[in-house]
DNA sequence: CAAATTCAGTAAATCGATTTATCACAGCCC
DNA sequence: GGGCTGTGATAAATCGATTTACTGAATTTG
């Protein structure tokens, strides 16, 4: 891709070299200590002695002068930073970007600030990603997707985490739920031969979605034929995984009338792999996505698919984050909260033909 | 939004077991000044004259009481914080992801991390944020489809931004190729009537692609209705703005043979809109989004649309910032950095009826 | 042998804010 | 006049690292 340089006409940022006003230079100039001013600019308890009228002409010169704290300093001194790192696998426009965007509101609200970091699925990054965020001071982690080594010595939620490491909440879905949810719905549609697509061997999902499956197939007197049966495999978030594990199951030449996808991006390509070997969604074949991100509701069909109210589920690792950092040293702390999925009934799935 | 609380002056700091080993207890424990291991540490050229038995047993203490430099102290002191901030309209957003997957990629490569805030249109949000990134003592701002009000001392790059403010080094693409990718094609196959959907008027892109719309219509001698002409309203990414605007197009009853939509998104919803009303893409009418997002490939019909190299741009605005940053403060910068598009050819277009 | 140079480090100031302990002074009481 | 109280502050230590100017001793040089 060629890029042009258009002729760098200006001079450099005129603003003069403006030397922030520091605290020093404010006392100053009101003939006051550092002291004073700190006291009363942070409205501590202990400036109740420094007279009203002080009190104005000090918030007076400060808003004039445009004062404002120099967080480092201030940083340095209180051992808080009022920041907290966010790893994840990448940033995507599914999953993780909703689940950024839940984070990200709570947390600025709260007067937080936060680092995202996605390692892309290299072990390496996963291992040192933590480290380089905890030398910056940052006082909580959360991990999307990622499932995080011990030996992090600050508070860490997980979102769509299962490993039970100490000092770690998990926020889960219910991931029972959500497979009685879809194959329920498929079930009272009359279809009996489901195809599964399994997601990749690191998501941290998979496992339990699949655990999820197997208890509420057998609890339906679902048969899981292993042929069919896919896996998603490679670290994008393309729907051509999808697109690759559905090739692959119809190569087998096992029916199946439905399929249930790990996500709804790999429902996506899967509709597509469906619809060049001639079949038709969902009048041949019904598929069922999983996440419910902003595009499923737009696909031709539009897409059934089991929500994960990842927004809020983002909003839920804040909001825990911030109370463990704000809580009492040795304060007991959940391990694991759940959240529900819902099934969003959309134009993918249809009555079985038989 | 809740600012920060004053300054919490207590620290709770949920986990104290491990006291982090600071550069003086390193120094005693070695029997050696804080001064000589600064020195080492850092591999300062004033070092030389430490032996070289004396660095390797401050390497290997620092090493076996895994010592890690404090970040807060080393910025005040340095008066480097290797942190900047971008400001994007919203994080689940196809367009606002890709942007920053490029902007991280480069950032983390050179050291750099960043804060990301996404203000939603909200004008007061978008001009106090830039002010707390700056207390957040970030060292340049990105911002990415905001028009950034002037004002700022530090470097700012503008992805997608047009506005020529002093200190603003804006990554744009090259509007006129653009149009000319999307107008010649449709024209070559045949389409006379063509509709349009602008974007938001707050989306910085819309103005200088409308524009670029114009003057290659007119050069190809390509009628732009006004009739045909719809737009973008509200604050969402959602395909719905596209799909409303499109059912708006349709109530005038002007008949139209192709549609060019203001992003892939709205195209999506377009898309669905036209289907809704009995019209088959592409054989009643052909469709060109723009950006191509990851899941416009993926799209039924595949949309055919105008790539922005998103990830570039990204990639150059995190070059650029930095190169700004780093150099001397009144050196010159360039105003503007221009990309050039790519049509991707896929299933949404077709030869005109006539 | 005195002066200069090298060696091996160190003391102390600094970055900017926070916080505890302290202080000077005025007025009041006995 | 001494002691006490209250007012209105402030000095100084601290957070943890960086950096400049310096020092005492050893060694070399003139």
């Amino acid at each position: 891709m060629a890029r042009s340089k258009t002729v760098a006409t200006s001079r450099p940022r005129g603003n003069d070299a403006a030397p922030s006003v520091s605290q020093k230079f404010l006392a100053e100039h009101l003939g006051l200590s550092p002291a004073t001013v700190s006291l009363v600019i942070n409205r501590s308890p202990a400036a109740k002695s420094i007279p009203h009228r002080t009190q104005e002409r000090i918030h007076k010169a400060a808003r004039e002068l445009n004062y404002r704290p120099n967080f480092m300093a201030r940083s340095l001194r209180a051992q808080r930073s009022f920041t907290v790192g966010v790893v994840v696998p990448e940033i995507s426009e599914g999953y993780a970007a909703l689940v950024l965007s839940g984070i990200e509101d709570h947390l600025l609200e709260e007067g937080y600030f936060y680092f995202v970091v996605s390692h892309r699925h290299r072990p390496d990054l996963i291992q040192e990603y933590p480290h380089l965020l905890q030398q910056r001071a940052v006082e909580g982690l959360i991990a999307v997707d990622t499932a995080c080594r011990k030996g992090v010595r600050i508070p860490v939620v997980a979102v769509s985490g299962h490993s039970k490491v100490e000092g770690v909440t998990n926020i889960v879905l219910d991931h029972v739920s959500a497979a009685k949810l879809a194959i329920e719905h498929l079930a009272e549609l009359g279809h009996r031969k489901i195809a599964f697509i399994k997601g990749q061997q690191f998501s941290s999902d998979t496992e339990v979605r699949w655990e999820g499956v197997q208890a509420v197939a057998k609890e339906l007197e679902i048969e899981i034929n292993e042929r069919l049966v896919g896996q998603l495999e490679g670290e994008s978030s393309s729907p051509q995984l999808g697109y690759d594990a559905t090739r692959k199951l119809l190569t087998t030449e096992e029916a199946f009338t439905a399929l249930f996808a790990f996500n709804d991006v790999s429902a996506i390509g899967a509709i597509r792999a469906l619809r060049e070997t001639g079949r038709r969604v969902p009048e041949d074949v019904s598929v069922v996505g999983f996440d419910d991100i902003q595009s499923a509701a737009f696909q031709n069909p539009s897409l059934t698919t089991v929500r994960q109210p990842l927004r809020q589920m983002g909003v839920i690792a804040a909001e825990t984050l911030l109370t463990r950092i704000n809580a009492p040293v040795r304060a007991r702390y959940p391990k694991a909260i759940t959240v529900n999925p819902e099934l969003i009934l959309r134009e993918s799935t249809a009555r079985a033909k038989h």
